[in-house]
DNA sequence: TAGATTGTTAATCGATTAACAATC
DNA sequence: TAGATTGTTAATCGATTAACAATC
């Protein structure tokens, strides 16, 4: 029939995690139905943007009443995927990477880090919130046991290709790189690669744009 | 004359940072010149989205011999405003707080985090990679004192508001926030929300997409 | 000179915005 | 019934892709 994979949109996934958390704090209220129009003044949007959102996803309203919260966040959830669980791996236990297997928001969306890895031995046998660090030698073993299909990277960029490829070796099909390093991967291999840098960026040009905007009356 | 605010490209802001490191290893080897094709090649993208995005930069090479590599990164740093320092604020030491205190990705691209607060006095005084940790109660008047005009939300959702309250009351202008909270802002601020399940949501969505186009042979 | 690579112009595609009919 | 809000269709805008001329 049709094309067996859906298409999906980049800026879509990025604003629907803001709806989810809205929504969550909306059920925790108490409230059972809420307009498009009100999900976009507390997210500062364009309504006819949620409108077109909310519809990609599925979810389906009733005029003058708007949608059931619940069922917005099950169409969310459903759409990013976050029913089942999916496990990944960590390598570089540093800052970044321990923050990583620290944060509630992969538990809650369904993802689960089973087991990091570390250069320094010192560290294996311990475990970061609750996870357990392992030496970076058990790392093709362990990962082709468990069939873990996701790999996060977060070891400094001259050690980024090195790990990339133990976890290729591995049979991982996709890479999620906080390394600043290009990666040379297979071509059955996704790469996901991470810079919080842009966002901060964006944010910088959007305050220029705004205060420009205040400055000039209009033209 | 033209827009007083040049106008800037999401997209391409979020690919920058990819040539800009693959262009610092590319200088650490002194190598002078390079070609968009190689950069396309070695970053898996298209050659003509990296020649649109040198153009957009301002960049300029020349036919046969390419780009000098650190014509390319100044051009990046300067479109990126990385050139001249701008100084932050964070607010909420926990882990992920710690992580962005620490990360070394901000001083080489033009930004430092100058203070950092934390409900929990116990972390008063102390300070973190370098960086002196403050009870909350002193923000607003150091945050004035200093005319810091970015902050950094690092705190439970349940606290956001309140934080960026604060931070409005001292005067920032733009707020990143890592909290899954919906913020309420004044028109004069600009909010960056982040949340990086999306990056990983759009990994799995590429590997299944990968995934299909192999199992099917066309159509 | 010949050919590789840039710079530029045009075509396509997808996302956003607008307009409006359907409906609870 | 009247009006607010959805769902849908059309128009605009911007980003990507393609084609090709200019040039070192």
């Amino acid at each position: 029939m049709t094309s067996p994979v859906k298409p999906f949109s980049i800026p879509i996934i990025r604003r629907l995690p803001e709806y989810h958390a809205f929504l969550e704090q909306v059920v925790a209220k108490g409230t059972e139905t809420i307009s498009s129009t009100t999900i976009a003044e507390f997210l500062n949007l364009d309504p006819i943007v949620v409108r077109k959102d909310l519809e990609h996803v599925g979810a389906l309203g009733k005029p003058k009443i708007g949608f059931v919260v619940q069922d917005l966040i099950s169409a969310i959830s459903d759409y990013m995927g976050w029913e089942r669980v999916d496990e990944l791996v960590l390598v570089g236990v540093g800052d970044l990477g321990s923050a990583l297997m620290g944060y509630a928001g992969f538990a809650k969306r369904g993802f689960k880090i089973v087991a990091a890895f570390d250069q320094m031995l010192s560290k294996s046998g311990t475990s970061v919130h609750g996870i357990p660090v392992f030496p970076v030698s058990k790392l093709v073993n362990l990962v082709k046991r468990l069939r873990i299909e996701i790999g996060i990277i977060t070891v400094p960029p001259n050690a980024a290709q090195e790990v990339a490829d133990l976890l290729i070796e591995a049979g991982i099909k996709g890479i999620w790189n906080f390394s600043p390093a290009a990666l040379r991967v297979p071509a059955n291999v996704s790469v996901q690669q991470e810079d919080i840098i842009s966002s901060l960026v964006i944010l910088q040009k959007n305050m220029q744009k705004k205060h420009a905007g205040i400055n000039k009356k209009e033209e």
